[in-house]
DNA sequence: AGTGCGACCCGAACGC
DNA sequence: TGCGTTCGGGTCGCAC
């Protein structure tokens, strides 16, 4: 499940791939991918450039001329660069090709991921990309955000890890391993949370997120990033994953229990 | 307003 | 060459 740390690497990745290579065709094999009008979408591509790659959260934001190709790859989307020339698979949904001969593919096994061509000024008002929190290690992230959001909150702090509009970037793994760094049980509610744990909070995203940038993500079944290279932070996970693994810090087995129906490790002992 | 949950997907895992 | 069922997971939309 690409999360921010595997966005971040993508496009990193994509940045050094396609840069300022001419779009010649693009063809859409599962049209529901796209969210805009199929026929604006390939005309407007078409002899169009990719001049630099953004991202917020866990959207990609491809930059064109005029227009921004906002992309989501959702659970299992995946970019890769290969030769025109090579047969299109399965689940290659999407492809735009180069004049240099060469093919972006959006690779997606679930179809999950979406995409949606916009007008450079409609970014600051695309619902989607509008409700986005603050990231982990964006300086506004601080502990009276983080309470005010969390304040009345009768749900778990799991789940509200996960909401993209309090934190932007987290997915299961990071708020897995965020809460398992920070000692909080993820059942815990939100209403609950003291200034010293969304301080732990936010220091350990930060660190955690970095970290696994650095590493290139992690690689869980279905994700590796556009070079196919496998992402080291999975040696790195504490508890997810881990399930009956004894926790590396106190030895008690590692549970799996359900939040909002996500599975949620953590160890029980450590997170009190 | 806050909260929960089904739908979207389909390969893998599971049950028999 | 086993086959049918269940599961998972980010986000949205809807129900309450």
């Amino acid at each position: 499940m690409p999360e921010i740390a595997e966005v971040e690497t993508v496009r990193n990745t994509l940045k050094k791939q396609i840069l300022y290579k001419k779009v010649k065709e693009v063809q859409v094999l599962y049209p529901k991918m796209i969210l805009s009008d199929l026929e604006e979408f390939s005309t407007l591509l078409k002899g169009n450039q990719f001049v630099d790659i953004k991202r917020r959260g866990k959207w990609l934001i491809f930059e064109l001329e005029h227009h921004f190709l906002l992309s989501h790859l959702r659970m299992e989307g995946k970019f890769f660069l290969k030769n025109s020339k090579e047969e299109i698979l399965k689940h290659e949904h999407v492809v735009f090709s180069f004049l240099d001969g060469t093919d972006l593919r959006y690779h997606d096994t679930r179809k999950f991921g979406r995409m949606e061509l916009i007008l450079k000024e409609e970014l600051a008002t695309h619902p989607s990309i509008l409700k986005q929190g603050f990231e982990p290690g964006d300086e506004e992230l601080t502990v009276e955000y983080l309470l005010e959001k969390f304040k009345n909150k009768n749900i778990a702090i799991k789940t509200l890890l996960l909401d993209q509009s309090i934190i932007s970037g987290l997915g299961n793994i990071y708020a897995n391993e965020v809460l398992f760094a920070s000692k909080i049980n993820p059942f815990k509610k939100g209403k609950e949370i003291t200034k010293k744990e969304a301080e732990q909070i936010i220091k350990s995203a930060a660190r955690i997120i970095k970290r696994a940038i650095e590493l290139g993500g992690t690689t869980i079944k279905s994700y590796t990033s556009s070079l196919g290279v496998m992402g080291r932070f999975q040696q790195e996970l504490m508890v997810h994953k881990q399930e009956g693994e004894p926790c590396k810090i106190c030895g008690s087995f590692i549970r799996n229990e359900k939040i909002n129906g996500r599975s949620t490790y953590f160890c029980a002992i450590c997170q009190k």
